[in-house]
Order: C-alpha cells, then sequence, then structure tokens
DNA sequence: ATTGAAATGTAGGAAAC
DNA sequence: GTTTCCTACATTTCAAT
C-alpha cells in the first residue's frame, strides 16, 4: 500500500474516487468514507489549492467527435542542443492534432500523441505540419487499432 | 471548422468548455453562451446520454502522487492469432502500472503506457508482470524524459 | 482538523411558448 | 428546442469542539 508525504488515508480515498468520477457530490463521498460532508469538502479545497487535482474535466467519446486515428509518431532530431529541443517541443505543442508530447530516453528523442479524424488528415498534418518543422532527422509513425485500456485514474 | 453530426454550435461549445474545465456550473456556462441555464441542462443531459460524455474525471499531478516515472514499452509477440492477442490484452490490462493498451500497426503489435514511481518499480514491473507473459518475443521500453504537452481536451 | 447547522447557490423537473 | 418558474439538493460558510 502506498503513503504519500502529506496525504492521509482520508485524502487518498477522496482521490481515488473522484480520479473516477469527478462529478460525485460531497455528499455521496461523505457517505462513502463516513465522514461529514464539510470534512469532504475542506479536504478536497486542499487537494486543488496544494495542487494534487490539477483539473476536472469531462472525457469526451473520440469516435463521435471525429478524432478516430490516433498515431504515436516518434521523432529524432539532428541536433540536440536545448534550443533545438525547446523550439521543436514549443512549434509541435502548437498544433491541435498533438495532444502530448514527450521528451524520450533511447533511440528517438520524442514521442507524439496525434489525433486525427482520419488518415488523410494525419497525413496532411505529416506533411504540411510535422515534416516541415526544421532539424527533424527521421519520423516514424504508428497507428492505433484499438485501444483496449484507457485509464486517467493512476492507482493509490 | 469542424461539423460533427447531430451536433450543432452550443453542443460543440458546451464540450469545448467541459473539456478543459468540468467544473464549470450550468450557469457560468449559460453566461459564457448567452443561453439559459435550462438549455445548458438540456444540452449537457443529452450530451452524457448519447454517449459524448463518457466521463468527469479528476486529473492528478502524478509527480505528487509518486508516479514519477512513465515508459512506453513497445511488444511484439510471436504468435497472432485472435486467442492470444486477446489473452495478452486482457492480462495486461489487469495490472495497475498499465494506464493505456494500445494494439498497434507496424513493426510491433502493442504499445502499453506505464506508471511507476521510479525505475526500480519499472524494472519489477517488468520483470514480475511484463515479462512473465506467455507469447512475448520482444519489449523495447522507452522511457519519458519530459513532458511538454498533455492535454485531454480534443480540438473542436 | 472535524462537526452540525444555517445561508446561499445550483441542479433538475414541469409546464408554456 | 427554448424559456420561466419552482422545488429539492448541493455547496459553502461559520461558530464550536
Amino acid at each position: 500500500m502506498l503513503t504519500i508525504s502529506s496525504l492521509d488515508a482520508t485524502d487518498i480515498a477522496i482521490l481515488k474516487l473522484l480520479q473516477i468520477d469527478a462529478s460525485l457530490t460531497h455528499k455521496e463521498i461523505s457517505f462513502q468514507l463516513r465522514k461529514s460532508v464539510a470534512t469532504v469538502h475542506e479536504r478536497t479545497r486542499r487537494l486543488k489549492e496544494q495542487g494534487y487535482i490539477k483539473a476536472v474535466v469531462a472525457i469526451l467519446d473520440r469516435k463521435k467527435i471525429d478524432r478516430s486515428l490516433i498515431a504515436f509518431s516518434q521523432v529524432l532530431l539532428n541536433d540536440h542542443s536545448a534550443e533545438t529541443l525547446g523550439s521543436f517541443e514549443r512549434e509541435v505543442s502548437k498544433y491541435p492534432e498533438v495532444m502530448e508530447c514527450f521528451q524520450m530516453t533511447g533511440a528517438f528523442d520524442f514521442i507524439l500523441r496525434i489525433a486525427t479524424s482520419d488518415m488523410d488528415a494525419y497525413h496532411d498534418f505529416y506533411r504540411h505540419k510535422l515534416a516541415i518543422l526544421p532539424y527533424i532527422k527521421t519520423v516514424e509513425s504508428f497507428f492505433v487499432l484499438s485501444q483496449t485500456k484507457s485509464d486517467t485514474a493512476y492507482p493509490l
């Protein structure tokens, strides 16, 4: 079992619940945890204020909003100065198709997670937005056939 | 500009807002969109009922809850029957370290997104949980040095 | 830090347009 | 599909422990 500095069992229980369903009311949470509503209120206020909870967001069904294709693109740059890395990150992060950008260890420099409507849209993105960025040596792209597990909740 | 079958401009505007901050009240949304509260209420009810909104979740700061290390592990199996693929997906999805599991096109079969506290914990996961699964031919792991962009909101 | 209770604000439902 | 009205419920504050 995990213990996290400055979080007690009540905090962790609240985070567990809110990671799964943040539309739970304080009343429902307080019932489940056998605490008062005011306590739950105070704890969640603190968890937000201290940055444990970064955001409360709606997760959409991407297939219903015309983002059926997910690609992972592995990018290798041909220059690894801090300026080049930083400028690549900044430029690529501006594109709405880029959901996530990770700088990586290993055989390439970045993994991008790209969401588009279909292969045509990915192709457009690749040709007109990604490939034109300077300092790119190689891009390898892999496409999602199916997504078996999709969790935003970390185990606690 | 995107149009999505059966969603009008108001629906899309509501989804845009809720993807960023689902703790907005209907009153705040109705003010921003210059619509009545009841309209916003009815629209959000429909968007949930029809499955556009799959969930409302709290996004935690993973570094504060001891999930500092993210790995992408690319797995190649040595058998591609439906049973083997399915059984791998099922087994791997049971592990709490596995946040996401994607079946892929291309040079390998799956990408896993693994969240652990540190390299030791990843190593444990790799040796005792991932590598012991049957039908695994190769696993290549890449580790996140830094995460520049991290969006759960799709552009609409 | 936690509680119950009071005050304020919001959600959710009904009926009319 | 949108509005206004109404009631029930949820959030937030506060005094006390």
